[in-house]
DNA sequence: CTGAAAGCGCTTACAG
DNA sequence: CTGAAAGCGCTTACAG
């Protein structure tokens, strides 16, 4: 019995080898003859062995680790995402730091910081917008990196996402197409979160190329919760009563939105439709169910994962672009206008 | 301009002292005098320097890490408990490792193992039914260890959850008050999940206390997805069209339970109760409403983060059990058994 | 295919 | 309060 756990010195002494070849037969097994390769499994498996990760990632200059920073977990569209970019990552032995911002920029910088200091090989973030001194951290450390959920084809940065300010466009036009040109929107805050931002602005856009304009007081930010949105609705309708429709930030708030206009005996679509974003995987289980745009998650979760792992093994560090695009789904929340 | 990333031994030099005594401005800067401190945080920030952190892990045999594996990040009620963990371990400048097992103790044998291997100071698991070979694994590396999400007074291991048989009890009890005696279940896999297997067991101890059994082929096991539960339910339908209450091992399942019965013409609560459990932050907000169990994430989170920081501190492993209460809340999904 | 040895960047008794 | 030096457990040219 050995009260102390086993290094890979041990191991050598018992397979008769030296140190680097059991550190080979760890790592390039192909390197090392058959015989002594059973030999040093043996003792391996004997001793129990487990290879230390700090040390092979102080000698190694590699850590096998990636990280990610998303605003919350707590909303299961950055689950889903992660959920594959993490099992990407352990098909290759990789495994995934996950941290979360809230939505803060300089959280997220202090986030970085410290990934940075924990050593890691690659790292992911959600969207363009960021903390100056998050990109120069990065960069001084030189190792792979991308933005994901956004995708501009003149960033300057990798990105794997969607045209945002497009998925807007549809939104907007859907509801045109309804005869809405009353309209009020419940978004996340716009300032730190350039996904909510740009869709909103893509809404903006299609409205004005009708002459169509929303006034500031009929714009609420507030956090992704549904009952944020909840009285959001409220207060939206208690300002404008004639609002026939309502664009929410995301799936949660619009079901914030949906049981305020239950609340009041509005009833949805017939007098007010209510657009979300995401299309969570209960969406379509629910009476009624939300018109909403899609978001890749799996798909943009998976490529980040393939992404970093061939930069990293490549040790390049050039830009890719990746754009997917995100439908609009339309339901049961969004009808013709009223009257 | 270096390019190398600056260590130790440059802000050492840059400072004018030995590394030892950076590493003390690092670790205990009471120790080192004020002007000292002074120069050598200028030296840091000058230098940019960032610690390295295989360096220290490796030199103190700490990490400042915390592993955690839950089943799933896929659902927002593990999320808010590792959402909370989370800010407990970053307040104390650790770092959370999370890691799922989608529900497979084999998977999850693996992912202890791996975390193990990159060092961590502490680990919280989620349930008490694991591989043997887990335990093993945790104790060789003598770190604080905690089941989460399960009471069990007479466990051999410290845990931090709530009574799963209770929970079912008291669901069971407020359907039978309410004239049922029908009974269909919708729960998880119960071979590898210990708490849906005593949510189960709870509900038919206290049918059986009153003469009632549910049959086999009204008990229905499956993944915990919307869709799932909506096929189970018309299955479950299929079966006996004479059942009047349906117990579903979580809010997700009972979802997907009350779509097929919309689907099916069936008026919840009118024709058939419904339950669901964990009650997710939208529940309230729904139409109907979910009855359901409140489990206390955030607070069996926040609490594995004070155990495990306060164990790793003081160097002590002994065992620590704590109930929280999860409590029946009662909405519109579950009414007087029709006739 | 294998080994001797330097080195990765820290921490930590031990002395002073 | 500070420094010299050993040591943490690996990897990796370099030789052979």
């Amino acid at each position: 019995m050995q009260n102390k756990t086993p290094t890979i010195a041990d191991v050598a002494e018992k397979a008769e080898v030296s140190t680097a070849t059991v550190s080979r037969c760890l790592n390039l097994p192909d390197k090392v003859k058959p015989e002594v390769r059973e030999r040093i499994n043996k003792a391996i498996h004997d001793l129990g062995y487990v290879p230390s990760g700090a040390a092979r990632a102080l000698a190694s200059r590699r850590t096998y680790t990636v990280g990610a920073i998303v605003p919350t977990i707590d909303n299961s569209i950055f689950s889903e995402a992660i959920q594959h970019l993490q099992s990407g990552l352990t098909q290759a032995n990789y495994t995934l730091l996950l941290a979360n911002s809230g939505y803060s920029l300089d959280e997220e910088l202090r986030e970085v910081k410290s990934l940075l200091s924990r050593g890691i090989d690659g790292i992911v973030l959600v969207g363009e917008m960021h903390h100056p001194k998050v990109y120069e951290a990065i960069e001084q450390h030189k190792i792979p990196y991308v933005n994901l959920w956004t995708y501009n084809p003149k960033s300057r940065y990798s990105c794997i996402g969607f045209d945002h300010i497009k998925a807007g466009n549809q939104l907007a036009q859907h509801l045109l197409d309804l005869g809405h040109s009353k309209f009020g929107i419940i978004s996340g805050f716009q300032e730190t979160n350039d996904r909510a931002l740009l869709r909103f602005k893509g809404i903006q856009k299609t409205l004005k190329a009708v002459d169509l304009e929303i006034p500031e007081s009929l714009i609420i930010e507030c956090r992704y919760s549904v009952a944020k949105a909840n009285s959001s609705l409220h207060e939206l309708l208690d300002r404008d009563p004639d609002i026939t429709a309502i664009c929410c930030g995301n799936d949660v708030l619009a079901i914030g939105a949906l049981s305020a206009a239950r609340e009041r005996g509005i009833s949805v679509p017939d007098q007010l439709s209510i657009t979300g974003f995401d299309n969570m995987e209960i969406i379509p289980y629910l009476s009624p169910a939300l018109t909403t745009v899609n978001s890749p998650s799996k798909r943009m979760g998976s490529h980040a994962a393939k992404y970093l792992l061939s930069h990293i093994e490549n040790k390049t560090l050039d830009i890719e672009r990746i754009e997917y695009t995100a439908e609009l789904i339309v339901r049961e929340t969004t009808a013709k206008a009223p009257k």
